[in-house]
DNA sequence: AAAAAAAGAATGAACGTTCATTTATTCTAT
DNA sequence: ATAGAATAAATGAACGTTCATTCTTTTTTT
């Protein structure tokens, strides 16, 4: 196996350590020492492929941001009715988050804690740039209210961390019904209702 | 000013310390050092009015809760439809969060992030009670969708903190329209649709 | 004077990070 | 093709700092 390859699977190995630690205790639960035993490596070695504490979860969140919008806009395509395509990447989006829970609890406490530079934010929310375009066509189009798309997110999007969160506490399951019941309230809050 | 004035004085100096400090830097930002510094007190002084830091941001949690709780039911009735009853709740609360920006950070902060006990969290659960019970009424009345309590509440409810979240990194301003356009959303994905 | 409250100094443990070495790999010269 | 030199990767121990918590002493209240 090459060098880099090996480099791959460790920086990887580290990521992953990283995540679940990060999910199972906060950021303070991710202490550089755990994370280096987790994925069998010295404290040390983290740095090799790090510069800080910092610069490593901000790459897993970059990492992990980019997995989701690869997820959410797979087989989208733009010739087809908005509400259609918005339901594509609706259900990619859940598909994601039930399939990865992991990275998908680490992605909502992100969103809701100063974990991550705004910097580092920002370039992950440039992923999602598909679906503020298709926004923007449903807004002309008439079929999508003409709110900003901070509203938009805020209910048809972002609730989905809520009710994976209830899962993940056993509070709550997303089968295939209740799934449909979200899409629909998502759908309910952002059409221009003259359907 | 008698002691146990004082007492509550200083209890409340240090839940407040507490919650800024957790705001500005998560909470491992919120050092027992730190609080007690902001809080004009010795750190061992902490100890004399909680546990330990678990009990600290255990109670900070349920304060805040009940103060939001309080605000949230105010002037509150319940022989009024259940659209009305619904928009009064739901504009003390995002009055609440206008507000009570740090509370309400801190309660969206701990919502994501593992830093409250689950018995801790379904104590604050409580509170929301008379929510829930509209929620009932409007269900058995054919208001409102007869969907779980988490899905009402992940649509109409959890989307005004992400908004919140936006407001306070400057990038969206929660002005009279924005919030209702916001309440329009949240009763559109929850309401039968009949109206 | 006795009791309760608060203070500050001190605790060991854990933190993120760096260090001097060792181990593994790649390159070069024969 | 191979021995030896150079480079890169990885290590465990150790750094100073900060952590949550406790202990002893001082201050305040009754």
């Amino acid at each position: 196996m090459g060098q880099l390859q090996k480099s791959k699977i460790k920086r990887s190995a580290l990521l992953s350590a990283t995540l679940s630690l990060v999910n199972n205790g906060g950021i303070q639960g991710a202490s550089m020492a755990k994370v280096a035993k987790v994925a069998n490596v010295s404290p040390a070695t983290i740095y090799l492929y790090f510069e800080n504490k910092q610069d490593l979860v901000n790459q897993l969140y970059l990492d992990v941001k980019v997995s989701f919008a690869t997820a959410a806009f797979e087989g989208y395509e733009q010739n087809i009715t908005v509400k259609k395509s918005f339901e594509r990447i609706w259900y990619n989006m859940s598909s994601f988050k039930l399939e990865h829970n992991e990275e998908a609890s680490f992605l909502s406490q992100c969103d809701n804690t100063p974990m991550i530079d705004e910097k580092t934010r920002q370039e992950g929310l440039l992923h999602m740039t598909p679906l503020f375009d298709l926004w923007l066509r449903g807004i002309n189009e008439g079929i999508i209210k003409d709110i900003s798309h901070y509203l938009l997110y805020a209910y048809s999007i972002y609730p989905m961390a809520f009710l994976m969160n209830m899962q993940n506490r056993g509070l709550c399951e997303l089968n295939d019904k209740v799934l449909k019941e979200s899409f629909e309230a998502a759908w309910g809050s952002i059409c221009a209702k003259q359907e």
